[in-house]
DNA sequence: GACACTACCTACTTCAAAGTAGGTTAGCAA
DNA sequence: TTGCTAACCTACTTTGAAGTAGGTAGTGTC
């Protein structure tokens, strides 16, 4: 029983492929269902080898949530250039997130779920939503009255955050429309408003 | 230590205590999070207990759920009746949702909360959900071209069901607006659109 | 070629929480 | 009073997954 060729790979290497791993577990069955041996499995290793490089399940869930962070931060900057016309400015973002969902599902699910069971986990998952759905907030600000705390702006972003969260997921489960026609459906209830649908 | 007096309950009332109990755990700290022992000091009673009346957690939380959807369906029959006026039937809609909320604050976070770990339990909790908010799709049926199953429908469906959702949440932990205020947000943002805001 | 470093493994412990076996006693009925 | 039913208990087993102790063997360096 000898035959198995072990691969031996540098640290960082190692470090990568478990990251991904994680990444696909933790889309695919949430954080709570996801157990260290399967992470590992696909990782290629056994569970002490995680233990190696993170100390705990949650610290690598908080490695995969800054990893996603991360790559949404260098995305955003994309965004950020002002836009004279605020309705371009709401499709751009609009658009630029479902670009992220599609260009990185896996990191979109793990991003949008967030883990029911552990709080610790739940708080960095939130944490991370916050700083990615910041844009949103200070986009409303600017259409919204009544300052940057009023309840009505909270939530009107609530509203419209998780609306588009829930969009983002439908649309990973029902692959059908193309990016242009998800942001038309979100741009048409929320930015048009179903009001003009009806006949008056 | 024999000073504590038991009290000695008919099975009806042991089994309706006990789904109150369950229905705040489930609403405080989630269904995963949720420890049966705990239910059962809520309740005034021990596990076995629990045990005697519901076979299982999952059995449980079934049970709980089922109360609450069947005290949504006697709130819906109010709203099902038709209403010319679109924008009147989609703000009843709302309101009484949301009125739902209002008045059943702990059953609305169990309904609202779908349990990440338990596949099954999450199973029930988003049927129970797609029940309760069909009214939603029925009326935007009505507004949004293209057939009951095109997916311009179910996208607009699942957008404003979740951001719905999640003001109902938000409302939950910050309970400074009046009903009307909220529901009143929810039209600005879906109904009237972002749009009339923006000086265009 | 020997040494050292560390990636990697097998086989274990720990722990929390679900679920259960079996006995005890309240409360009703005759 | 005597007994039967079932509501209730204490104390246990089971399970499943996180985390660990301690050893083995590739790989670059001298």
């Amino acid at each position: 029983m000898k035959s198995r060729v072990r691969k031996r790979l540098s640290a960082e290497e190692r470090r990568a492929k478990i990251l991904d791993a994680a990444v696909s577990a933790f889309a695919r069955d949430g954080y709570e269902s996801t157990k260290m041996d399967g992470i590992a499995a696909r990782a290629g290793v056994t569970k002490p080898v995680l233990y190696d490089h993170f100390a705990s399940k949650r610290a690598l869930f908080l490695a995969v949530l800054e990893s996603i962070r991360d790559g949404l931060i260098a995305r955003g900057k994309a965004i950020a250039r002002d836009d004279a016309d605020p309705e371009q400015k709401f499709r751009r973002s609009i658009d630029a997130f479902l670009e992220f969902v599609e260009l990185a599902p896996n990191a979109a699910r793990v991003l949008l779920t967030v883990p029911a069971g552990d709080p610790v986990a739940a708080k960095l998952s939130r944490e991370v939503q916050a700083g990615a759905s910041a844009g949103i907030a200070v986009l409303l600000a600017e259409l919204v009255p009544g300052g940057t705390s009023s309840w009505r702006l909270q939530g009107s972003t609530e509203f419209l955050k998780e609306g588009l969260h829930a969009v983002a997921v439908w649309w990973l489960d029902n692959p059908g429309p193309t990016r242009e026609e998800i942001t038309e459906v979100v741009l048409d209830v929320a930015w048009v408003g179903l009001r003009t649908k009806a006949g008056r």
